[in-house]
DNA sequence: CGAATCCTTGAACACCTTCAACAGGGGTGG
DNA sequence: CCACCCCTGTTGAAGGTGTTCAAGGATTCG
């Protein structure tokens, strides 16, 4: 069995593929880490094989053994609220991560459900310490993750607070494209996965309300859909709509 | 002209004092840090000089150099969207931290603003790496402390979602209550330092239904308000109303 | 092929917002 | 020190955005 440097069995074996051959490598956490290192980390992240629409990848209630990244396909995670109602918290794309929430109970306080078929990388919080000198730069690439969250989560904040149901609706799919470019796939295209009860539930409307508006949209040319696939036909006009600086010259934002 | 900085009649002590004889020392970054590592963050943790109400800690824009954790007094950020329009990201009560949200991009997302008289402590960010073989215990700190933070929006998403405005202010009442109990104040007893201006932005809704909110529940004896200083007069009821599960038994939280 | 779920559209209604007017209070300047 | 004024807070009435209720059509999957 020979640990492959080569991208070249893609195909074949997707889940065995190391983090420096996977293609959301760099939006994921081993960035910033040499070469030496990256292999330590390899060893203790687990392939998880691939989970079917519906499936789960955790409970709500179980305890926090693992943070998972998304390879392909995507995942919703939602909590439930007295009972029936359920809160939807968020839809993770390939390269984003779950579970960062329950490092601090120790307890997931979401469930995460496939939406599709996924595939999803598991990798073990607690033997995190085990890679010794690079702990140090996986613990920072976490925080860095988990800042870029709750900034995330402070706009969402914005959103329910401020905006209109057009508003946020916009504001949802101009996120969709922005997020699958940053994936390599097409900004103005792109299959949604989940429902419009699922949607309606995240961006705090009802579901008439996002049905009326998906109709609008393409009453007024803005999108065109097609069962599940969706096209973006002004996304200039829709980032107007989310109230998004028209191309903000993205200067001094930076790190390091 | 001299007059208005006059504003040095706090007693030295108090913002001299170290971490571990600080009375927010449980719920601060420090937790689990051993005697001898905690002298060397004592090092360079620099404690800020008291501000006055109004006073800013940071700017949305700056550069990210330090986190900071509210010793005394209350804090509160947010962002200006738009120009005029702004947006309250939360409200910061001793032993809660601020900055966490520009770690990521290197600048500071939102602006934090003294709600009264506070004193404030000054990390700096960058030279934690100086703490060598603590390093890795006060970043798992740090992250138990993201972590939470993002559980904490999380529930704030489900109130913005679902919840009505007599739900919300119950809600939000209620949060103030748990704090300031853990921070070893009175549960049914505190003066909120934020006008109701600034809680019903942070609830998304407008001043007015805040108003009305706060005269029924003082007709209705859940509260009772004077100036500043309000009492929760049936913090039970309230808490039912907030949604929170009575006396929770939070021993099993089990999945289904 | 049938059942369950998802989606759509219409109409009535509710909750909260907006607009408006006024009361109180704290800080500033005369 | 008092008057003034801005800011905060209160209360009422009208209006709007989105919800709820209802019913029917479309899609998926065993």
């Amino acid at each position: 069995m020979l640990k492959t440097e080569f991208s070249a069995s893609i195909e074949l074996s997707e889940r065995e593929v190391a983090c420096n051959n996977c293609n959301v490598f760099q939006l994921c956490l081993p960035i910033g880490i040499g070469k030496a290192d990256l292999k330590l980390l390899d060893k203790i992240v687990k392939r998880h094989r691939p989970i079917k629409r519906g499936g789960y990848l955790f409970h709500s209630g179980d305890p926090f053994l693992f943070i998972y990244a998304v390879k392909s396909g995507s995942i919703k995670t939602y909590t439930s609220i007295g009972g029936e109602t359920q809160q939807v918290i968020g839809f993770q794309l390939p390269g984003e991560m779950l579970g960062l929430d329950a490092i601090d109970t120790g307890v997931h306080q979401c469930s995460a459900k496939a939406l599709e078929m996924s595939s999803v990388c598991e990798i073990p919080f607690h033997r995190l310490e085990e890679l010794g000198d690079i702990v140090s730069s996986v613990q920072y690439q976490l925080m860095r993750l988990m800042s870029k969250q709750i900034l995330h989560d402070n706009m969402l904040q914005v959103l329910l607070c401020k905006k209109t149901a057009e508003e946020r609706l916009a504001a949802f799919l101009v996120s969709l494209s922005t997020r699958f470019k940053e994936r390599g796939f097409s900004a103005i295209e792109y299959n949604m996965s989940m429902s419009r009860y699922d949607i309606a539930n995240y961006l705090g409307l009802a579901v008439e309300t996002i049905s009326r508006l998906f109709s609008r949209f393409q009453e007024e040319g803005l999108i065109t859909e097609r069962k599940k696939h969706i096209r973006l036909r002004d996304l200039n006009q829709l980032q107007i709509m989310a109230g998004i600086p028209a191309t903000v010259p993205n200067a001094s934002v930076q790190s390091r």
